[in-house]
DNA sequence: CGCTTAATTGACACCAGTCAATACCCGTGG
DNA sequence: CCACGGGTATTGACTGGTGTCAATTAAGCG
């Protein structure tokens, strides 16, 4: 079984939806909708899209007059500088609100880093419910706190950390929203579903870097790779001490776990028993 | 006149409050309050404390039972890592407020970058405010979203910028957040009002390149120093250029300066026309 | 005036980014 | 089935910037 997930993998080559959730085809094209505390966000087939990779999802200035709902896949938020390089400041998964509050400054755009499903909730009924709604308003701001932590992370290891322990640290996190196979030794196999050089711009590095750094981390027998885009990870407590986020995993990860979770509940127990407010 | 606060600061030290308000006094020790659209955040004087420098307000794992709000001075968040590096994930400062949700987690402690004067707030009451009053929730949000810029800038110049461009960048900025006496001929004097070593953590970087880069921006003519702790800015385009922050300096020193100028103008106006809630 | 501390300057080394060459994968076409 | 080509990943050689350490100078303070 195993084996069949890992050949599905393999033929789709990077961007893949989620393993585990083959009901999530069950909702697809009919409505997408997300649990917050008792209410229900949604929009219903027509206000969602499927995108292949690299699409612009939010561009700087312009102040977009939708709000989006990430159903799957990821997004990035990135701002390039004038000498050529671009700097990933954030990721959002699934189950995350992005593009409320002129959250995205002039110069800085937000893409689709995988094949994502995204839906479009309206601006003015979002805001609304958000006042109205005290259940929505907790999820969101617990959202925001999410990205926020995200984000003091990875300001904390450009800054404090060198390329190595970010690379480490970030396969440790991968592992709560990347497809990670768990194995019957305790091991695992990551799939990695990001371009390697959108890692790069994220943690600041090179793919040369990161390249060096995986077969380093190879030879000293903490992962074991079998192809570029999947790693064994054969040594996770020592992937994440070299990395320095030992106290701080459960932390950075319950909160995109849990949304997965809800999100793949959703899909599978259908919406009859769910409040639902919808913005069109 | 110029001369005559010059001459105060120099005293002083580093550790000096706002230049421009002597009106500050007078609300010293009575009450501290901020105005958040109508309402009014306040603690009476019991409730305000005067810290020095390195003084620590929130310590990491524990959950502190106040929210603080910052009447003057510049509290830093940081964390440190086993190598003894530190990094300085944000700065705060007056008007805002601290320590809600727990936004600091374990490792990191929000300490006074220098002297401070700080009130403290009942956080249940503070959480019941947020709830029912909208101008507060706005005003809150508006906050959240000020330091999320920043973050975002910090996090770009980190992966994306050179140490010389950071410190341009930063030098720029402290003219919106640190004591700037501008001059006749459009130049100014910047009092860095924060210890160097507390920049190097900051920008990632270290004192001795700090001063390398400062010397060479004097060499160039960007700026003079008058002393360690004071450079007049010859050239501010150029720094902002250089620093590459051409398109978000304002975005990103408005709400500071917002806020500060409704400190000011409520030392100096009084507080009868104002609508009062207090968390005691 | 001398002590302590911070700031500056200098010398050095090394990490990591840059550029270039090679190897690898995968699809196409013969 | 193999040969070929385009693109990506990997490896290698190199260099420059920047952190590190140490020495010097300046500043603050009793």
């Amino acid at each position: 079984m195993a084996q069949r997930i890992m050949k599905s993998w393999e033929m789709k080559g990077r961007n893949l939806v989620w393993a585990g959730n083959p009901a999530d085809r069950k909702i697809s094209g009919i409505r997408c909708e997300l649990p917050f505390g008792k209410a229900m966000v949604c929009g219903d087939a027509r206000h969602c899209e499927d995108r292949g990779p690299d699409s612009e999802v939010i561009s700087g200035g312009a102040p977009s007059c939708d709000v989006w709902l990430i159903r799957s896949g990821i997004l990035r938020l990135q701002r390039h500088a004038s000498n050529g390089r671009r700097q990933i400041l954030s990721l959002f998964f699934p189950g995350e609100i992005v593009g409320f509050e002129g959250e995205f400054r002039e110069g800085a755009t937000v893409e689709t880093a995988m094949q994502s499903s995204l839906c479009s909730i309206d601006r003015r009924w979002f805001e609304k419910m958000m006042d109205q709604d005290h259940s929505l308003r907790t999820e969101f701001s617990r959202q925001k706190q999410d990205q926020i932590d995200r984000l003091y992370w990875l300001t904390w290891s450009l800054g404090a950390l060198g390329p190595d322990e970010r690379i480490s640290a970030f396969l440790a996190l991968s592992t709560a929203f990347m497809p990670y196979q768990l194995l019957p030794d305790g091991t695992g196999v990551l799939s990695v579903c990001l371009e390697i050089k959108d890692i790069a711009d994220l943690l600041g590095t090179t793919v040369e870097t990161i390249s060096r750094v995986v077969r380093k981390l190879a030879d000293s027998g903490v992962i074991e790779i079998r192809d570029s885009a999947h790693f064994r990870l054969l040594n996770l407590p020592s992937l994440t001490a070299f990395g320095k986020i030992d106290g701080i995993f459960d932390r950075m990860t319950i909160g995109v776990s849990r949304r997965r979770r809800q999100l793949e509940n959703l899909a599978a127990i259908g919406s009859e028993n769910t409040v639902c407010f919808c913005g069109r």
